[in-house]
Order: structure tokens, then sequence, then C-alpha cells
DNA sequence: CTAAAGAATATTGAATTCATAATCTATTTT
DNA sequence: AAAATAGATTATGAATTCAATATTCTTTAG
């Protein structure tokens, strides 16, 4: 997949500061400096602002009228709410796929699928997320639905950060597995019901949340004070 | 037409520019003039183009390197991939207004649903439908989840200008109020499950999708000439 | 020694200026 | 006369400058 090279700078300092956010290079509630950042990236002011705005906009940071810009705080809540949501654009996304794959879509799934089971069996877990990820964005993308795709992107942004944070029990994980064998039978019968219903049940995301009570939301050495 | 004098300005001018769109003063696929609208909202080009920049994200504009920005092209599927996903958002706000939903709360909706019945019988149109949405918001907001509120908002916006162009026939409109006395029977007894099949089936959107064709994705003077 | 007040400094908000790319117009060539 | 090209004009992209608000530091009163 070949990127489209972007000629906005403020769009390339955006995905940047994205990148910093993500990695944990600005942490959440840090005040955000925009001289430093400049000189960090090297442009001016205006495509920093411009950039910082477009990631209020995403819900990546808040704006506070004349006292700059700071990291979103991840509350429990808001991660749950976030969860949430993507579950349902998930289960969307499979009634939809049903309608729309093709048969060589499903067969490159199954693939996947069987790659995937290989790694569980091998206890394999980073490559088994690797490939558990692209199972579901081929879902996604067989959805034939461009909002869909860019809203369920903006969402996944937003709590990117915090995923790195979880360890799988081996019940959840089998657990995990099973749904995604019945997710695979519902896709080769194309019953869009099941699917959905079953991507909206899959635990997943629910169990990172879980386990993560102790990394969001964490009371940093900067103030807070507002409403 | 009142003068901007306030702070985040970029946000006021944002939504001014949203509003022009909305109701037709800026045409889908109207080259956007930077200079002109400064002149028309008294505000510099900085301020202008923040505002053009966060419009983009959310979908309103799009912006062309070094050509500008013009007003997005509303599609049929751009418009049905709107609605499906705003269905879904909206059948989760069910599940979840079921589970948060206070009895005040609930009563304060069968108060509105009563009134909206009336209009119905009355055939009062334009009542109907205020009291109607009135409804899907308190639904909404008794979700509880900010997030999902917040992306429904963002769709809404998106889809907002093609609203005033239905006709509503006696067969569909019925059906939507029988759809509504489900929706209450469901949330009165609690009934996430059922309230939230209620309103993702609840075709009111797509209705109104039926009768856009004519409306949306109109080739207008300017021209395109992307890929 | 603490706390309040005021000056100094730094940061943000917005306008202006400079640079570059796109568009338009007029002229030239075939 | 039509097409192509060079110059002029306009619009956009980005840096700089100016103005305001907030923050920090210093001084002074209690």
């Amino acid at each position: 997949m070949t990127k489209i090279l972007q000629r906005n700078l403020y769009r390339e300092v955006a995905d940047r500061i994205g990148d910093l956010i993500e990695h944990g290079e600005l942490l959440p509630g840090e005040r955000i400096s925009e001289k430093q950042l400049c000189d960090r990236f090297g442009v001016s002011r205006t495509p920093l602002r411009e950039a910082l705005k477009v990631l209020a906009t995403e819900g990546l940071i808040e704006l506070l009228p004349n006292r700059g810009a700071r990291v979103v705080r991840l509350t429990l809540k808001n991660v749950k709410d976030t969860y949430d949501l993507m579950a349902a654009l998930e289960g969307l996304s499979g009634e939809l796929a049903c309608q729309y794959i093709s048969d060589a879509e499903i067969a490159a799934i199954r693939q996947l699928h069987d790659t995937m089971l290989e790694h569980y069996r091998n206890r394999d877990l980073m490559p088994y997320f690797q490939v558990n990820r692209q199972i579901h964005e081929s879902i996604l993308a067989a959805s034939n639905n461009d909002v869909l795709q860019e809203m369920y992107s903006n969402l996944s942004q937003r709590v990117k950060r915090v995923r790195y944070s979880k360890q799988m029990t081996e019940r959840y994980w089998s657990q995990a597995v099973k749904d995604h064998e019945n997710m695979m039978a519902a896709l080769e019968k194309r019953d869009s019901q099941s699917l959905g219903q079953i991507l909206r049940d899959h635990l997943c995301n629910k169990i990172e949340v879980a386990t993560l009570a102790g990394v969001i939301d964490t009371e940093d050495d900067k103030s807070v004070a507002n409403s």
C-alpha cells in the first residue's frame, strides 16, 4: 500500500505529534509547549498551531483558551466509552462485510485466520496480535463503508497509547480464539446477523480495559485545575 | 449580521462556515475563497485557515494542496454510508440508555412521545419532526457515553444540509410512529436488546435517503477534475 | 518568614508579511 | 483561427511580527 505523500505541513506535524503521544513521549495531562515543538520539528508556529487544532478535533489533545494545549487524560470511563463504540462499529462492519465481501477476500481472511491459529498454538503473542489486527482490518475494509472506516480509525487512534499494557490470560485468549472460529464460520456463510453479533460481543477489547485501570488517568506532576 | 468578537476565534469561524454550508450559501463542490470569507467575517487569514483545517477534519470540506478548499460533495453512497453508521450508533445509544436511564428521564421521553403522537394525529409535520428529534437526542443523552454523542453529532452535521428535502409519505409516516411505539415500550421495560434493534432498524433516515437521490451530488458549474 | 502586589518575562492569539505555486491574459507561432 | 507559451496576476503556504493574556520573579508589607 503506497502512502499518499502529504504535501501539507500541518498534517505531517499533526501525525508526528500523534506519534509522540502514542509512544508516551508526551504524557497525559502534559502541557504542550508550542515553542518546544517548533524547535523540534523545525517549523514555525503557524503550521504547528494548525496541527494542534486538528489534533484537538480528533480528540487527542485539548485546547484551553489562552493557556495552550495539553494531552488528553484518558479516564477509565473515557476508554470504556470508546471501546463500547468501537465494538458497535465492528459489529456494523461485520454485517456490511457479509453483504459485500468477495469469495477471494473471504479466502484471504481464512488464510490469516489459520496463520493466527498457528501463532496461538505456538503462544507467539506479538505475531498473534499482528495477524488478529489484520483480520479485523480486512473485515472493516470489506464493509465498503468509507465513513465507518474513517470513524473507526479515529477512535483507534485515541486509545492506541494504552494498548501496550495488555497481559493476555490463557482463559481469555482461548475464548478470543473461539470467537474468531465463530466469526470465520459466520463470514463464510455470509451470515451478517451472526457476524455482527459476534463482533459486538467479542471481548478482547474489554479485556484490555479490565487490565488497564492502573495505566490510564495517572496523576502526573502537572496540575489540572479546571472546571 | 453580527461581527465576531469572541475568544476561540477559529471555533467561531468554523461554526459560521458550517452554518453557511448547512443553509446552502456555500454549495457542494464550490471553491471556498479565503479572502472572501475573511472580509465577510472580519478576521484575518490565520484563524480562518485554522477553521478550514478543522472543518476538513470534521468532514465538511476538503483541502486540495495549493488549490484551496471546497465544500464536500455528498454522493448518494456517502450519505447512505453515513446513515448506516448513524443507525448503528442509535442502536448502541438505545442499548446503553436502557442500562443507565432514570425513571424521571423515561417519564420525560414518554411525555415527548405523547406530544409527538398528537402532532402526528394533526399531521403537523414540522412540530412532529422537532419532537421526534428531541426523543432521539434524549435517548442519546441517556446513553451516558460522551464519545458516542460526539461522534453522532459530527455525523449529523455532515448530512444536515440534505435534511430539508424530505416528503414523508403517509405509509412511511405511520410506520415510523409504530416504530416509536415499540421504542417506547422497550424503553419502559428497559429491554436494551429490543430497543437497540428497533433503533437500528428504524427507517426514517433511510426514507430520507430514498427520496434524496435528486438533491445530492448535483453537478455544479464548478469543475472537479480530481482522482 | 510568609504573603500579597507589582514588575518582568514568557506564552498564546491574531494580523501581517514574504515566498511559492496556480491561474489568467495576452502575445506569438503554426 | 487555434494552440502554445511567457508574463502578469491572484491565491495559497508558511514565517514573522504585533498585541493580549498568563506566568514567574522580585519586592515589600505584615
